[in-house]
DNA sequence: AATGAATGAGGTTTCATTCAT
DNA sequence: GATGAATGAAACCTCATTCAT
């Protein structure tokens, strides 16, 4: 209902009254308690009880911002999902090699965490055990998945122009075999501190494979 | 606290008397049930309620078989880990080359679902919306993982002594490279239905890379 | 509904049946458990599961002596109610002073416990959380009462008549000198270990008072 | 978790706000109709919905005074506790004889019941059905005791000094002796719409003792 | 605008009691 | 006759949501 998109009410006086301010710096601090407690917890563990006291404000409050907890929620996953989707969009804007490009979106996996836009993509939606219905419906998981699916599939077709990739082997693999390596299962990935390590090294085994190069050698 | 595990009394007529196959039979109802609701909607959506009506017992019928919600939803976890993990450890063990096997195990996380074990290793704890804390005590989560990871290498470690692996690779990252395929990242596999072709291609991808040959030979 | 004086079946060999002699011990059994158990844990926290397995015999088996849970504490209770008012008579009538009878009263009051009959008098009730309205109706506490006092005013009267005790005092307050004594308000008696030297020391404080004797006969 | 002894915000504003004066006057309306129906009926046959619709308002909302069923008859339990603490302190800091302080004392026992603070002293507990473990340890039932016969100790050396009470009887005697007209053994008293007068009467008795006076004249 | 207070709906758990074998 | 199994009723407690101030 209420959104964070509101239009302070009187923008005549210079820019954004202090009001305005203060309530967007209130908003700002619930959204940051929830992806606290979101992670944390998940989303049925976690109380707006919790999130008020973090925050300092009364439970009701937060109704001033959004109409449920829901709301709050997709709301918080929303923007995250759109500011992974930019950062994506980043990347494969660059002017740079189809493979630089996919090692550094395999390094965006891995950042982030809680402190730049809550990890990326898949990983946040896992963890905060929202119903899948919530998941498709409100937050369009679908056409989000569509939409990075295109992205990367820019990269690939890229490479494929360029000659880094194997032309040969269908664009719909590809992008699964990226996107296998931008979700983690549960597990810490190997070079866990240093993911431009760890994304080299992924890419490297992407592109030339883990079979013996002296049996591919002698395949030919 | 009363598991599955129970022998039934025993009274020496033929196998299992008539009342103690009853139990079973409603046991496995019940699981059945909760797989069910906990794969559709998650710990908490899920309600005792709801598996009683599902099997058409009483609600308080359950705690004959579990002490609590929780230990029932852990007792169901516990049994489909072990399961996957026999499997996996079917496929280890068999007497063919590690490509061979490998290919088999990407397949074994495509099978299954709510089928026969429900699905398979991660993407099972992924979708229950436990607490971190219950997975890793309850269900020795830690554990598991250990063990998959212990049995994977063995197949990469045969794939080096036989030559098939490139013996430069660590092992460590080979591991999670494989395991990256078989987690799911909310979406679906290409080749949904028809997981052995899947896996094959996988594997392809696997062995090979991505890399376009041609600049591979001029490369050296 | 079923009650312990339910004759056996068959009385035409000999006396009772192996049968009946195996019920009425399983009978006593299940009395004792319950009375244990409500001493300890009271009413309400003490479950009929807990006696079941004290005993060693399935909960429904208690229902072929009880038709309720209730039923069962109140059969145990009617007993001893019974059993404290027969020891009580049994003081009444011995040929001996009134104030020795009353010392040896007193001293019921400390034996026993759970040992006997389970300690004596209302110090039973006291511990049993049963709801007023039950202890009333169901074991007639008021007639209990009644009896009691009728028991005790005879020694008292017998008192009065020999000359031992005050004449002047009206009966009805000395039945409630003698009776406080006769409960514990939660404390511990001193002389706990020795019932027979406290009641002697009750009773010289309550025939000589505990005023200064000096005063009483500088009052006269 | 929250308790009765919060103070207001105090705005400032002459006294409490009618808010705080609001919630004060439910808060009473909850511990006394708690008060009621644990007299009534004792912990375990009372329950929450019958107290919240007594008071008329939502069974949550008792949540808002007391984190538990039984925090809240603990606080009620203890504030009686602390009451008639209070007002044994008061009789026995009183500048008058031994004797009419220990009369008023007995008195005490028998007046309140349920309006004022809840009977006195023992009675009090005997009814609830509190488990003895809670008792004891969230009541500190025991520090209870020892500071009653702290109190009454006082009163009868007072009286041991100035040669109201005869000295060779042992104080502990003396406390026992006294307390066993405090607590009421599941029977009215005599005189039970006259405390006075039943106090009066009990202390001839404490002090002169019941036996006959001829006797004992004799007897010196 | 902000909040403290109130609540209704729902969930898990316990047990005395019944019934078919 | 004895029992294991099944159950219904009820209790406590939580929390997202609303409302009066």
């Amino acid at each position: 209902m209420t959104d964070s998109s509101d239009t302070p009410k009187s923008s005549g006086i210079g820019s954004l009254s202090l009001k305005e301010r203060q309530r967007q710096e209130r908003l700002e601090l619930i959204l940051q308690a929830t992806e606290t407690a979101l992670l944390e917890k998940g989303y049925h563990e976690m109380s707006l009880d919790e999130i008020a006291a973090q925050v300092g404000i009364a439970k009701a409050t937060i109704y001033l911002h959004f109409s449920s907890k829901e709301e709050l929620v997709i709301s918080l996953l929303k923007r995250a999902l759109e500011a992974s989707l930019h950062d994506l969009e980043q990347v494969v804007m660059k002017p740079i090699s189809a493979r630089a490009r996919m090692e550094q979106i395999v390094g965006l996996s891995c950042k982030g965490k809680k402190k730049e836009h809550g990890q990326l993509f898949f990983a946040l939606i896992t963890g905060t055990n929202l119903r899948k219905e919530v998941i498709e419906k409100q937050l369009s998981w679908g056409d989000y998945l569509k939409k990075v699916v295109t992205l990367i599939s820019k990269v690939l077709e890229d490479g494929k122009s360029s000659g880094e990739i194997n032309p040969a082997i269908p664009t719909e693999l590809l992008q699964f075999t990226l996107m296998a390596f931008l979700s983690r299962p549960g597990m810490e990935t190997p070079f866990e501190q240093q993911p431009e390590e760890y994304a080299k090294q992924v890419l490297e085994i992407l592109f030339k494979g883990i079979g013996n190069p002296d049996q591919i050698l002698n395949r030919n």
